[in-house]
DNA sequence: TTGCGTTCCGAAACCGGTTTCGGTTAGCGT
DNA sequence: ACGCTAACCGAAACCGGTTTCGGAACGCAA
């Protein structure tokens, strides 16, 4: 059975003390004499005390808590990210023993409300929130409310909030120019749609490399799909359908690239040596694709842990435009890519490794 | 800027009336005037109140807060569940405006101290868990403190306490015996270490199916791995040097699955020709394993409601033991299952799809 | 007019902590 | 012996709600 908690007003009857000589006792105050506190202290341990939390934080007028609202997944996707951020969030936060909260809203309407709600009844001191669109209506409202918040990702003003993101524009140059070395003149790009801010930037930097490398640049080559598998396989479809099919094929996503790679397969073409391609995010399951995907990898294994630190600074007063971190991703050769097969190409065929 | 919260005694003052009266006509009490309600209610919704979660948890002595335990991830391999599970959960919470928690411990000891630091300071009024041991220490504390919790599986005991579970026992002989069916002798099983529940559980399917099988039975058969990709490729390369290897494998989850088609392949077999593979999980990534996986699939995607609700219902007074279900796998055919290639097949070579 | 029962709201205790303020005691110097 | 200061703790306000209790005002019947 649960025996009755024990808590200030028992404590500090067995000690014969009052409520407030024991609250001060257990939060180490100067005006509190070294034995009265030890006293304290060694019975508050034996007995077993724990503070109560909703009275100490409503007492503190600081809840201790933030939120991490999830993204909202598209279908049968998940998103493997949130387990892992989650972990590394609930790490950074647990060192000030703060308490970590997750929400999942059904649309864009139900997000602001619930963050209006968490935040205006007290509920929570910070909130984060991942994947934000263009122009996000959540970052406006966390600044109307004035509510400590980091955005993991970025809108396109990113100057006045904190944000942990990796440079997707950087990546996708880094991917392009990986496929322009190995020899490929005609490269295509498979991306989301354009509301979300990473797949905006991603663009851009196919964009940028498809300039800087002075490679054809057709529209078709650009297929904007569902963030999805199928989303993948059909751009992949379409886009070997093309009289002048891409020897070459850039992703938004690993999960996207691996449609695509289903679609190169029910061509009866073999990705990497027929159509190179390469996804973006570094799963760990890529390497169990058929073949195993080349991608942009993000270094996300402290993502959470470091927007955890930045809310905790921003919370302490930290000044939020100090708190904007940009990782880069990095390329991870596996089988997916390769020199092109047919066609023109240049006389720059690097060596590659052996193709499974 | 965020203008000063408008609270129950500011709303008060602005009415006219005391907090006691505002507080009651706010929850609909009978001892208030229709007037004096409809009056109370349009103002407060008029100046955006909101009431304070703290103080109104503390006044109840309610936290209206669960806690979801995330388990522990071996290495790199996530939890792909977890996201599908916190967003079921959260869904069903949200009904009742209960909030959720998440926490991640470093150890089964941090667990325990987690726990009863939650539910001990009054932070949580719930716990859901996951993926119990067999005799699991977090169970036994939470019957000792009396908390309501549900657990994500089973532990060896189940008779007294609230769980949801698919049946992994049986999922394992149906898989068995979908082998058997195919025209399989020699059967091996690649497991997970036993002191979870589930792994000792899914070992017992195994040996029952091999048994009412007549197959034959030989430890050599039994693999117990690492959880994880890299344990089933090991596994499958001790079973595939064995002096009579099996022409089946069924394993313990879809992740240790994939290390065993890995293996296969790099043995220069082929899955689903030489060997056929059946994993367990029915995740989605499955469809683009080399070659797409067969697997029992589980029904997961109304777990984290069912939990939620049952963890609700005992909140409200509800008998745990009268909460307890069990679902069931079912069989996804995709490309690693077929008729064994050579040796002493049995007459019953049931038809397939084609193998890609 | 008196008496009685409703209806409706104010007053106050309470949840369990934190923190400010003030007073008692002891120690010290002169 | 006296005064002063510093050390230490008690008393009470406060955080923002909920809930119990009692009393005032009112209507109705005798």
């Amino acid at each position: 059975m649960p025996d009755k908690p024990v808590n200030l007003k028992s404590l500090a009857a067995h000690l014969g003390l009052t409520v407030g000589t024991v609250s001060r006792a257990m939060n180490d105050y100067a005006d509190i004499s070294v034995a009265t506190r030890q006293r304290v202290q060694k019975a508050a341990a034996e007995l077993g005390y724990r503070p109560n939390q909703n009275a100490r934080r409503l007492s503190l007028g600081q809840p201790e808590t933030v939120c991490y609202l999830m993204p909202r997944q598209t279908g049968v996707t998940i998103q493997p990210f949130v387990a892992q951020l989650l972990q590394g969030l609930g790490e950074a936060l647990g060192r000030r023993n703060w308490d970590l909260l997750v929400h999942h809203a059904e649309s864009s309407q139900d997000d602001l409300e619930r963050i209006d709600r968490l935040v205006r009844t007290g509920r929570v001191g910070g909130v984060v929130i991942s994947r934000p669109l263009k122009n996000d209506p959540r970052v406006q409202l966390l600044k109307d409310l004035g509510c400590p918040f980091v955005v993991h990702g970025r809108t396109a003003e990113f100057a006045d909030y904190a944000w942990y993101d990796v440079d997707g524009e950087d990546a996708l140059v880094t991917a392009v120019n990986h496929l322009v070395d190995l020899g490929h003149r005609r490269i295509a790009y498979v991306g989301a749609p354009l509301q979300h801010q990473f797949a905006q930037e991603r663009l851009n930097g196919y964009n940028r490399a498809v300039l800087h490398n002075g490679l054809t640049s057709d529209p078709q080559l650009i297929q904007i799909a569902n963030f999805s598998d199928d989303g993948g396989e059909m751009a992949a479809s379409i886009l070997l359908d093309l009289p002048e099919p891409p020897t070459g094929i850039v992703c938004v996503s690993d999960t996207v690239a691996f449609g695509v790679l289903a679609g190169i397969r029910a061509r009866g073409m073999q990705p990497g040596q027929d159509v190179s391609v390469i996804g973006y995010d570094g799963l760990h399951f890529g390497i169990h694709a058929n073949p195993p995907l080349t991608t942009m990898a993000q270094p996300q294994a402290h993502a959470g842990r470091r927007l955890g630190d930045m809310l905790l600074a921003i919370v302490d007063g930290g000044d939020p435009k100090a708190h904007q971190e940009l990782q880069r991703a990095h390329l991870v050769r596996r089988k997916t890519d390769g020199p092109p097969l047919q066609g023109a190409v240049q006389d720059n065929v690097s060596e590659r490794e052996d193709i499974q």
